[in-house]
DNA sequence: ATTTTATGTCAGCCATGTTGACTTTCCAAG
DNA sequence: CTTGGAAAGTCAACATGGCTGACATAAAAT
C-alpha cells in the first residue's frame, strides 16, 4: 500500500512526499544523527564516561533540580540503567542529587562545577557543529529543521521538549 | 510556535544562532532521532534481528549490488561488527553476496525477496512516521530541514549520501 | 614472485540497553 | 495510626552491538 510510488498522485503538492524522498530523509537522519553525536564521543574517550553519562548531563544541566523520574523520561530508559549512569556521576562529584525539600523520596540533581565544566566541554563541541550547519542553511531552513524534528516526535515528548526554555523567549 | 520560529530578519542579527536556539537543535535531534528509531525497532522483536541488520538491509535496498566495503563505509563500523550483522542476514536467505564479475575479491550485495519483504515492512513503518512529520510541517519546512540534516554530515559522508538516488532527479 | 587489497572469522572486551526481584524511605489515604 | 503505593536504589543476569587484535584466504596489482 505505502510501498507504491505515488509520484502520480496528488498533483505537485504532494511531490515532497516520494517514497524516494522520504527515504533520503531517513538516510539524512541517520548521517546527520551520527555526525551529531561524534564529536561529544570524541572528547567522551578522555574520560571514563560514555554517550549515557553525556545524556543525563545535558538534561541535569537544562532544567537543574529536576528528579530522576523526569530524568528517566526524558531519556528514555529504564531506572537500572539511569542509575548505573547516575551513580558514578555522583561518585565522582559531577552531580548532586540533593533530597527534595517538599517530598523526602524524591531527588532533585544538580550539577556541580566540574559537573557544568563537563557539560560545557562537550556542548561546546556539539554546538560547533550545530551552529556550523545552522549558519550554512540559514534561519528559514533552521525554521524547517525544527518543524519536522518536532513533528516527529512522540506527543508525550513532545511536551516535555516544548517545555524545556527556549532561548527565543 | 513563536519561540522557534527566529524571523527571517535574523540573518542579521543571527538571533538563530544563540546558545538557546542551538540546544534547543540538539534536544530536538535527539528526541527526533528516538522516535525514528522506535517504529522498526518494535518490528524486530518479533525477529531475531537488530538495529544493525536494519541498517544494512536499508543500503543494500537502496545500491544494490553494494560491495561490503563501501557498506562498511556508509555504516562508519567495522568489518568484525557488519560481518556478524551480514553473516546472519546470508545464511537466513535474506541477503545474496554474489562474487564480484570484474574483481572476484569483491562481494557484491543484495537482498533476496524475503530480505526484500522485511525491508518493506521495517521501511513502511519508518516511512509513515516521516510521511506524517512532513505532511504536518510542509514542504518549505522539508527542505529546510534536508539542508541543516546535509550541513551537519561529515563532508565525505555527504557525498556518498548525495551519490544515492534522489526522487526529485 | 611478492605485496596489497577485500573479505571472512575467532576471541575477547566494553558500554549500555533490558527484565526481575527486593529494599528503604516516605507521602497520603483510609 | 496503619497501610498502600510511589520514588529511588541496588543486585543479578542477559542481549545487542560497538571495539581491538590476530590470523586466513583469494585474487588483484606491482
Amino acid at each position: 500500500m505505502a510501498a507504491g510510488s505515488p509520484g502520480t498522485q496528488g498533483g505537485e503538492s504532494l511531490l515532497f512526499l516520494t517514497d524516494e524522498q522520504l527515504r533520503k530523509g531517513i538516510e539524512a537522519m541517520f548521517f546527520a544523527y551520527r555526525a551529531f553525536t561524534a564529536d561529544p564521543d570524541r572528547i567522551l574517550e578522555n574520560y571514563e564516561y560514555g554517550r549515557a553519562h553525556h545524556r543525563a548531563i545535558h538534561f541535569i544541566n537544562r532544567q537543574p533540580g529536576l528528579t530522576v523520574n523526569t530524568l528517566l523520561i526524558m531519556l528514555g530508559v529504564t531506572k537500572q540503567s539511569l542509575n548505573r549512569v547516575l551513580r558514578t556521576l555522583v561518585e565522582d562529584g559531577l552531580v548532586e542529587a540533593r533530597v527534595g525539600r517538599t517530598d523526602k523520596r524524591e531527588r532533585n540533581l544538580f550539577l556541580t562545577d566540574s559537573g557544568a565544566a563537563l557539560e560545557r566541554e562537550l556542548s561546546d563541541a556539539q554546538r560547533a557543529r550545530m551552529r556550523a550547519a545552522y549558519r550554512a542553511a540559514g534561519p528559514a531552513a533552521v525554521a524547517g529543521f525544527r518543524q519536522v524534528l518536532e513533528a516527529m516526535m512522540d506527543p508525550e515528548i513532545r511536551r516535555h521538549y516544548q517545555s524545556i526554555k527556549d532561548g527565543a523567549a
